[in-house]
DNA sequence: ATCAAGATTACCT
DNA sequence: GGTAATCTTGATA
């Protein structure tokens, strides 16, 4: 596993990344490697799609209509990891951003995986062995991501800069692999152009 | 106490 | 393309 070697060799991304605002980091999220570090396993992914929200002028974000108990990691400064549960179902990732009481974040929406396959085929399919397709969608969309690297509600609110979980840097994305669109699976605020994704990544949810 | 909606996914026609 | 699944939250009473 060459490339592993090589990946864990790269800087943790620092507090400053994370304290931007959210279209910013959004757009360079992308390419770099989340972590998550387990007892046995260490899983890596590469973020190849995001969404940016902003409680201050974003219908759609949870933050808009002010801090509550659900949304308050949101709320913190930049730097931690939002975890929310959806259609009785699905966890939802974000990275928040920006100072304390901002109430901005980024949605990770999609991975591609780069080691312990079988490990993330058991959490979405329970079994090791998939086939080509199926393992395109281990980790493309954000409920799916979730599932295959673990994260649910104890996951809320854990520091970005610890050792349990983190983004490593990682080669910058070139300008004209990067698509900007509007978001996906929102009624609100549909029409700012929030999504970010890399053009001819096969794990993107929807292009 | 009740209720509607939800930053999704899987499965159906 | 349509929709059921499934449950937590925030709003209203």
């Amino acid at each position: 596993m060459e490339l592993v070697k090589e990946i864990i060799r790269s800087e943790k991304l620092g507090k400053s990344f994370y304290l931007r605002d959210p279209l910013t980091v959004a757009r360079d999220l992308l390419g770099k490697i989340f972590v998550k570090k387990e007892k046995n396993n260490i899983l890596l992914g590469r973020i190849v799609e995001v969404e940016a929200y902003d409680g201050a002028i974003d219908e759609s974000a949870h933050s808009y209509i002010g801090k509550t108990k659900r949304n308050a990691v949101m709320f913190e400064e930049g730097g931690l990891l939002y975890v929310y549960f959806t259609y009785g179902v699905h966890f939802c990732a974000n990275v928040v951003t920006g100072k304390k009481d901002e109430g901005t974040a980024v949605l990770l929406r999609a991975f591609e995986p780069l080691n312990n396959f079988e490990l993330l085929a058991q959490r979405r399919f329970g079994k090791k062995d998939i086939t080509l397709k199926e393992k395109i969608n281990l980790t493309n969309g954000p409920g799916k991501i979730c599932q295959a690297f673990g994260i649910s509600r104890e996951e809320n609110g854990e520091s970005l800069l610890g050792d349990k979980i983190y983004i490593l840097d990682s080669v910058e994305v070139p300008e004209n692999k990067i698509v900007q669109t509007t978001r996906i699976g929102i009624k609100k605020s549909t029409e700012l152009p929030w999504r970010f994704y890399i053009s001819d990544n096969p794990y993107v949810s929807r292009k």
